[in-house]
DNA sequence: CTAAGGTGGGTTGTATGCAAACTTCGTCAG
DNA sequence: CTGACGAAGTTTGCATACAACCCACCTTAG
């Protein structure tokens, strides 16, 4: 995943451009041309164009010459795949964590009882989002090998372009989800490296089967 | 990584860029600038920027406004971390080929059959490591997963950042690679996941030893 | 009717001009 | 001697013009 940072225009259209490839389920198959671009973001091409570069290499369009950036759907076969990575990470990072002996787990509690204090609405599923994605990088975070939470990022963006947020509409999810927050968090703080493992597991599964069944 | 397909400029000025941040040890820690790049591979300002930008999508450079492209030198605890997380997906690979029952291990029988053939000279060094490289990359595919064997090529770039061609030179470092490969082959072929464990935890500290004693 | 060939429209690829921003270095006051 | 200040030079950021290329459509010969 790129950086925020940097010249102005650019970064606009990059993240524009993310915004709409991941939010926008209309746009999924179809061609964006750079002169759509141009006039949708009203800059010229050339941030542009260093925009879909950038995309590009974070997996989230295909460039082809002559043609325009490709915005490929997300089939089954690519979540499953994705998930499989993330459950790698994730338990591998709950091994360190449990094996170093601190079980620094400060922040994920904090960002848990944030999520615990959020009213349930349909205007809160965006902090839901958030709040989700934060309490899982923090858990990756504090096994402190940031190649692994650079990875760990660039995956975590696949998980909107795979329409993560429609799994929150469902009425009781949420709940589900912070039974299972509650669930891994416990099994941390107690130690046990199975315990913990299976509660990954079981959340991961659950968020896939809700991905695969839209 | 990127892919190497695409406009003939922009694709020249990307792996001219990234052979020069990989092999060139002396301008590590020094800035690029576009107009020097515009000199030395006479192309123009555009394709060398889109090069740029997509070496700094692989982190092999850092993009600073208005001073040029960073080659951040590659310190002890970044070989470190990649070397961690290398042998938490060569593992976890290792894991569900077993798993699977297939043991798919032809295409590396075949990779290291003629990595013994070749003769141990410093001109077959750059074929060494392509062997090497293709090695693991054939047991990291075996488990079919495209979004993981994709992490795996990005982080083995990196090696080639870390001056891996430099643990080669040793005269008996390729006669100790082979042994080491042929113990993760035999532990693979027995169906033993702790053997093969074993041979892999190995085979990695060996080369994570050489990277940092440099 | 079919297939081959050409032509036009549209899209990206590359080069370049200009502006803005930053760095650097020299100068000067304290 | 040190630090602030300013001006010149350097570098990137953005815009745009033109070239190259691809594709789709139409025409035409068989």
């Amino acid at each position: 995943m790129q950086t925020s940072s940097g010249p102005a225009a650019r970064r606009t259209a990059y993240e524009r451009l993310r915004d709409l490839v991941l939010t926008d389920p209309a746009i999924q198959g179809t061609f964006l041309t750079e002169g759509d671009l141009v006039k949708r973001f009203g800059l010229s091409r050339t941030p542009i164009r260093e925009a879909l570069i950038m995309l590009a290499s974070d997996g989230l369009v295909d460039l082809i010459p002559h043609r325009g950036a490709y915005i490929r759907p997300s089939d089954d076969r690519e979540i499953r795949e994705t998930m499989e990575v993330r459950q790698m990470i994730e338990l591998d990072t709950a091994r360190q964590i449990l094996d170093s002996g601190e079980t620094p787990v400060a922040v994920m509690d904090d960002l848990y009882r944030q999520q615990v204090e959020l009213p349930v609405s349909p205007d809160t599923i965006p902090d839901f989002i958030s709040l989700d994605q934060r309490f899982h990088a923090s858990m990756v975070d504090a096994a402190g090998n940031r190649v692994l939470s650079d990875i760990y990022t660039r995956l975590r963006v696949k998980h909107v372009r795979f329409g993560i947020s429609a799994t929150w509409t469902s009425a009781d999810r949420p709940t589900q989800v912070l039974d299972e927050h509650s669930r891994i968090l416990e099994a941390l703080k107690s130690g046990d490296y199975d315990a913990t493992a299976a509660a990954i597991r079981e959340h991961i599964a659950q968020t896939q089967n809700l991905l695969l069944s839209r």
